[in-house]
RNA sequence: GGCGGCAUAGCCAAGUGGAAAGGCGGCGGUCUGCAAAACCGCUAUACCCCGGUUCGAAUCCGGGUGCCGCCU
């Protein structure tokens, strides 16, 4: 039959330690579903116990996509994620199964739902040009340059803002058109799939205390010499892969630089300022909110709401 | 019993005459292609209690209370 079915996805976000892999695997398992990892660090090989991937056994009960895509030292972004994710969505769909998109990279999951603007890649020479003025005249200039190009920008982001700064400017350069307007018509208003989303959101207190407790698990699991393993294969801190919570601190135990136990207090209090922000991305829009992993309390909805492609 | 020190937010702590730094912890928030990133904000009507000096005291003086050292 040639119709166009509605394309219509699952998903399951929370903040970090909320127990989103154990629900996903639990409700794949049930329904014959294959997750599709929505995490920006489980994207990364190499990086397997520090960035809390699913075991090899619970992916080998469970089909996984998008964990082991790139190496440490290579980018990625938004965009790249929405096609990747895409395709891996058409394909469990081909084979007749149900796909569960899982993570707690809030920009990813919502972008995978409603898209991003037309954006080009941003040629390198334009992001050195920036950098360059950067070094040369100061985080202040760049800002300032921006407020004339475009105000409506500037006026939305802090002047201590490099990253943004950065993306604004480099847009207006690589397309002659202010992102704001590209933004202001895009305005999220696409829906790319119909989705169930659930978001655990474990009361604060238990949340920390998992957080502190899956950093010792990770610890006794050898995040350390994943750590020196990586260090070994020349991935280090200049990596993008590097920026997930912990490596650094991991390298400078390492190195004798500090001693295990303020690394695990620094990444303890850097996780859970992690999940508070998680936590402000996903409160505002989901479709049932659970306070524990328990599958009982959702299986039943998601079910229904997979009936439609069955 | 004597001598000395300390007493500031949930915790640590600066300030030693002119309208209470900072850190930890806690909390709220932003987010359109580096997002486990980057960024923004809130958290002591007043400094142990009582009295005094002063235009003005957390800051000086007296007394009280508590804690900590040392001594007999």
């Amino acid at each position: 039959m040639v119709y166009e079915k509605v394309k219509i996805c699952v998903i399951i976000c929370g903040p970090t330690a909320s127990g989103k892999t154990f629900l996903a695997i639990e409700i794949s398992k049930k329904i014959g579903g294959e997750i599709i990892n929505a995490d920006s660090r489980q994207i990364y090989k190499f990086m397997d116990i520090g960035t809390g991937k699913p075991t090899l056994e619970e992916r080998k009960e469970v089909p996984h996509h998008l964990i082991d895509v790139i190496t440490p030292d290579e980018r990625f972004d938004a965009g790249k994620f929405i096609a990747l994710a895409d395709s891996c969505y058409d394909e469990i769909r081909k084979r007749g199964k149900f796909p569960i998109l899982v993570g707690g990279t809030g920009l990813y999951i919502r972008a995978f739902e409603r898209g991003l603007i037309p954006s080009p890649p941003i040629p390198q020479e334009i992001r050195e040009e920036i950098l360059r003025k950067k070094q040369e005249k100061g985080l202040k200039y760049l800002y300032e340059e921006l407020k004339k190009i475009d105000p409506e920008t500037a006026d939305k982001i802090s002047p201590q803002d490099f990253p943004r700064i950065e993306r604004a400017l480099s847009y207006y350069m690589a397309m002659g058109q202010r992102i704001s307007e590209m933004r202001k018509k895009h305005g999220f208003k696409e829906k790319r799939y119909e989705t169930f989303k659930i978001y655990i959101e474990p009361p604060r207190e238990r949340l920390y205390k998992s957080i502190r407790k899956r950093i010792y698990d990770m610890l006794k699991r050898g995040w350390l010499d994943e750590t020196e393993k990586l260090l070994k294969m020349e991935y280090d801190e200049n990596c993008p892969g590097f920026t997930s919570v912990g490596y650094r601190e991991m390298a400078d135990v390492i190195r004798g630089k500090i001693k295990v136990e303020s690394a695990i207090e620094m990444i303890y209090k850097k996780t859970k300022e992690y999940a508070r922000r998680q936590i402000f991305w996903f409160k505002k829009e989901h479709s049932v909110k659970i306070d524990s992993p328990d599958p009982s309390k959702v299986l039943k909805k998601v079910e229904e709401f997979y009936e439609i492609l069955s």
